[in-house]
DNA sequence: CGGTAATAGTGAACCAGGTTGTCTATCTGT
DNA sequence: ACAGATAGACAACCTGGTTCACTATTACCG
């Protein structure tokens, strides 16, 4: 009755890599000054840009509800990453904005991640690790938002 | 001010894949009479084994506490994968053996993560995907249990 | 122009899963 | 035989998600 045909690997190895820069990224972001970081927070940092967004905005681009991005925000407000104004065009709307704390966590990540990823070219290959990138792009949606990283547990 | 280095892929496309994956197998779960089945559920089940555990030895094994071990075994007994028994050399102790049901999920589940695997390897080839799997193996931890599924995202 | 409909944000109640702390019941070992 | 370790359960709390309900504002249209 035992169960690990090659099938189970796959999805294990891509979760485990995907733990594995993450635990590091966050490990060394707590090293540079932001302890305060969660995983989520980049993506959401991500999704919320340069330009700002709402709160109903930033739910669609996240896939979840705008309470849960409302929630969201409040959070990274809590901490400093964001900060909220009103939309003088609107003033049904609020402006969700990066602060500097907030854009100095995705420059430190940018350039922790590409560390990261030398580290594994320096393990596998640069050439291979080209190849891996291109094979799950090819297996992969294009589109890199909608993660839905929070919620997949859910029901 | 774009943050998207080459380093921001990585991790995305390997959650992406994940996400991939387990996504369509529990559509496929769904549709094969398990509609109940998250994500989690198959990683714990898998760590309860065929022999049984008890709460606290699968709180260990997936490195969480024993209560939230617990909780997730309600969780599981609830909807009829798991049942729990007292040990009877040890009446302190009580069994969580899978039920009919779950063996069945976890059978179902090998099953459809192959003829997922099988979709990648006609997409980039079974040689390519045997390569990205050797190249994770590298980069991954080797205990492939203590993913730590719950908890990542928390303090 | 004014009334209806859509939209933005918020609050409340709930759920899943995680944590810690505490408590009881049951071994185990000297 | 008793002290200490262990298994389980319960409570209180946190995070992050959900839905439902409500207000305030804007947009549309007859």
């Amino acid at each position: 009755m035992s169960i690990d045909p090659p099938g189970f690997e796959l999805p294990l190895r891509l979760f485990l890599g995907f733990r594995v820069l993450i635990d590091e990224l966050h490990a060394e972001l707590a090293r540079q000054g932001h302890p305060h970081a969660r995983p989520m927070h980049g993506f959401v940092m991500q999704a919320i840009g340069p330009e700002g967004t709402t709160a109903v905005e930033l739910g669609r681009t996240l896939g979840v509800s705008k309470q849960a991005a409302g929630k969201t925000i409040e959070t990274l407000e809590r901490i400093g990453y964001v900060e909220r104004a009103r939309d003088p065009r609107d003033t049904r709307r609020k402006i969700v904005r990066l602060t500097e704390s907030g854009v100095d966590v995705l420059v430190r990540s940018a350039r922790i991640f590409d560390e990261l990823r030398a580290r594994w070219a320096a393990v596998i290959g640069e050439e291979r690790l080209r190849e891996l990138e291109a094979d799950l792009r090819k297996v992969t949606p294009h589109d890199v938002f909608r993660l839905d990283v929070p919620g997949w547990f859910g029901p």
